[in-house]
DNA sequence: CATGAATGAGGTTTCATTCAT
DNA sequence: TATGAATGAAACCTCATTCAT
C-alpha cells in the first residue's frame, strides 16, 4: 500500500473535524458545556480521547470553533443593496432566514443562548457578537428612520428583543410554538 | 452559662441562610450553575465549606430553594380577580411589576434565563416552571379572546416570547437598553 | 425551686447514659459502626451533639461501652460449680442461657458479631473476648474429658463453633430458623 | 509508532484489575468495608485514586465484583448431578471443597462473614446470596428426606449453621483450630 | 494518525468533634 | 446540664489533559 497523499490526510482531518463539531454541539447543547465531558464527545464520535487533542487544542478550543462557526453563517443573512436605504424585502428575507436556521438547527442556538449567559464564555465571544449585532441594530435603525418612525432606536431595540425571546420560545417548545403565525406578527412590525 | 434560646438559632440561621442564598445567586448568575463551586460559595460567604450543608442538603437544593423562592415572587405579579374576566389594568400592573422585578434584582433573572437552557436543571424545575408558565398562558388567552383578538393563543405565544426577549437584553445591556419606552411598546399590544 | 440534689444528678446522668447506649447499640446493629453518625445517635436519643460528649469521650468510646457491658453479661451464664467435675445439667443452662440472650437481644448479638470481624475493634476487645472464651473452652474440654470422649479438644472446638454458627443464622434469619428445634440439637452433641 | 493493540490493552486491564481486587479484598478483610478508603485501595496498589474509577464504577462496584467473584467460585462446588436424588459422596465433595477454599483464600471468608452483619451491604447483595443459600438449602433437605430423617428443615438449618460457624472460628483462629478433624465431625452428621 | 491507561487537581459531600452561649 | 452552629479533615468521585505505545 502506498502511503496516504497530503490530499488524503486533509480529507480525513476534516470530515472528522467536523464529526466531532457536529456531535459536541450535539451534546453541548444537551448537557450545557460543563456538563459534557470530553470522554462523551469522543465516544459518542466513535473516536479515542487522545486524538480530539490532536484536533482540538483544547475543550474549551472547541466550544470556540462551534461557536464562530455558526456566527460566521449568521452574519450572512443580512444581505442589505444600500445600507442607508434599506428596503422592506431585504429585512422580511433577514426575518426568514433566520427563522428557517432555527428551524434547520435548533440545537446550535440553544448553544448560543445557553452561552450568551455564561460570563466566562461570553467573554470571549463578546468582540464577535458585538459587531454582528451592531450592523443588525444599524440596518434596522436606518429603516425606521425612512419610514418615518418617532423614535427609530427603540423600536429597533425592541425588535431585537423580539427576535430573541421568539427563537428561546422556540428552542424551548418547539412542539407547539406556532412560529410561522408568529413570523407574520413579526413582519407586521416592519 | 444557659445556651441560646430557639429563637436566637432561628435568628442565626435565617441570616446565615440568606447570605448564603444571596452569595450563592451572585455566584451562579456570574459563572453559571455548573461553573460554580461549593468551594467559592463558602468562601465568599465567609463560612466554611461544611456549614453549607448544615443550612442546604446539597448544592442543588440551594440552586432550587434560590429558583423558587424567586419564582414564588413571580406568581404574586400576576394579581387577576376573575380569570374568566381579566382587565388590562391588571396586565399592565402585571408587566410594569415584572419590569420593577428586572430593575430590582438583575441577577436572578441572568441566572433564570441562564438555567433555562440547561436541560438537567430545567428538568428539575421544569414542573415548578410550567405551571407558572401555564397560569401565565391562560391569563392572557383569556383577556386576548374577551378582547375579539382572532388568534389569542399565538398572540399570545407572541407577548410572552417578547417579554423573555426584552428581559434577557435587558440583562445583556442593562445601560443602553431602553426598558421604560419598550414597556410602552409592550402595553400597545395589550 | 431549688437546685437539684447529687442523686437527682447521678440519676440523670445514668438515666440519659443507656438511653444514648440503647440507642447507640441499635443503631450500629443496624447500619453498622461506622455508617452509624454521632448525629443520628443524638437525634434518635432527643438530644444534642454535644451532650453526647458529656456521657462520652468519643464515638469509640461509646463502642467499648456498649460491647464491654454486653460482654458482662455474658460470662454470668457459664455458672459451673467444679471446674474439675462440670456436670451435664450446668452446660444445659449454658446454652438455653445463651439462647434467651440471643432472643432477647438480637441487636446486641449482630453488633457483636459484625465487630469480630473489624481487626481495629477486634484488637481492642481481644484481651477481653480471649479470657471468656479461655474460661468457656476449659470448661467443655473438662467435660469431654470427663465423659471419655476420644478427642475432647476437637470436639470443645466443634460445639463453640456450633453455637457461633448457629447464633449467626438466627440473627440474619430471625423469623424462619427453628432456634428451640436446634437447641435439641446442641443438647444432644453434649 | 503504532498503538498498542487490543489484546494488549486488554492484558494490561485484565492485570490491573486482578490487582486492584486483590488488594481491595486484603484491605476490607483486615479493615472493614466502610472503614476502608479508596486512598488508602489506590496506594497500597501503587496507582492513582482516579484510575480506580476506570476499572470500578464506584467503591461499591468493587466489592460487589469481589462479592459476586467469591460466590460464583461458590456455587461451582455444589456440584449435583439429579436434585431429587442427591448422593451421599456429592455432599462430602461440597464440604471438602469449602474446607479447601476457606484454606486458600482465607480473607474473601473473612470479608464475606463481615460482610453479612453489615446490613447496607448484605442488603445491595442479598438477592445474589439468597438464590446461593436457596439451592444448597433445597438439595440438602431433599438428601436428608431421601435419607429417612425425621425433620430434614430442621437439620438443614443446623448443618448449614455448623457449616459457617466453622468457617469463622476457623477465620478468627487459624493457627489452632483443627479444622481437619472438624471436617471429619461435619462428615458425620451426613 | 490513533489508542486508552494514567494522572492530579479539584469537585461535592460527610462527620467527629469543639465551643460560644 | 444543654444546645446546635461551626469547623476541617477526609471521604468518594470526575475529568481535562498527557503520554507511552
Amino acid at each position: 500500500v502506498s502511503p496516504r497523499t497530503k490530499e488524503q490526510f486533509e480529507a480525513i482531518r476534516t470530515e472528522k473535524e467536523n464529526l466531532i463539531l457536529e456531535v459536541a454541539l450535539n451534546l453541548f447543547a444537551k448537557n450545557g458545556y460543563a456538563s459534557t465531558s470530553v470522554s462523551m464527545i469522543s465516544k459518542e464520535a466513535g473516536i479515542s480521547k487522545g486524538l480530539m487533542y490532536n484536533y482540538f487544542a483544547s475543550k474549551e478550543d472547541l466550544l470556540k470553533r462551534i461557536i464562530i462557526g455558526g456566527l460566521k453563517q449568521f452574519t450572512m443573512f443580512l444581505n442589505v443593496k444600500d445600507v442607508s436605504n434599506v428596503q422592506k424585502d431585504e429585512l422580511i428575507e433577514f426575518i426568514d432566514d433566520n427563522l428557517q436556521a432555527l428551524k434547520n438547527d435548533p440545537d446550535f442556538y440553544k448553544l448560543y443562548f445557553s452561552l450568551a449567559f455564561q460570563a466566562e464564555v461570553f467573554a470571549m465571544l463578546e468582540a464577535e457578537m458585538m459587531k454582528i449585532f451592531g450592523d443588525i441594530t444599524t440596518v434596522f435603525i436606518n429603516y425606521y428612520q425612512s419610514k418615518g418612525e418617532t423614535d427609530p432606536f427603540t423600536k429597533t431595540r425592541f425588535i431585537l428583543a423580539v427576535f430573541d425571546g421568539i427563537g428561546i420560545h422556540y428552542i424551548i417548545d418547539t412542539e407547539t410554538f406556532p412560529l410561522d403565525k408568529i413570523r407574520d406578527i413579526m413582519i407586521g412590525l416592519l
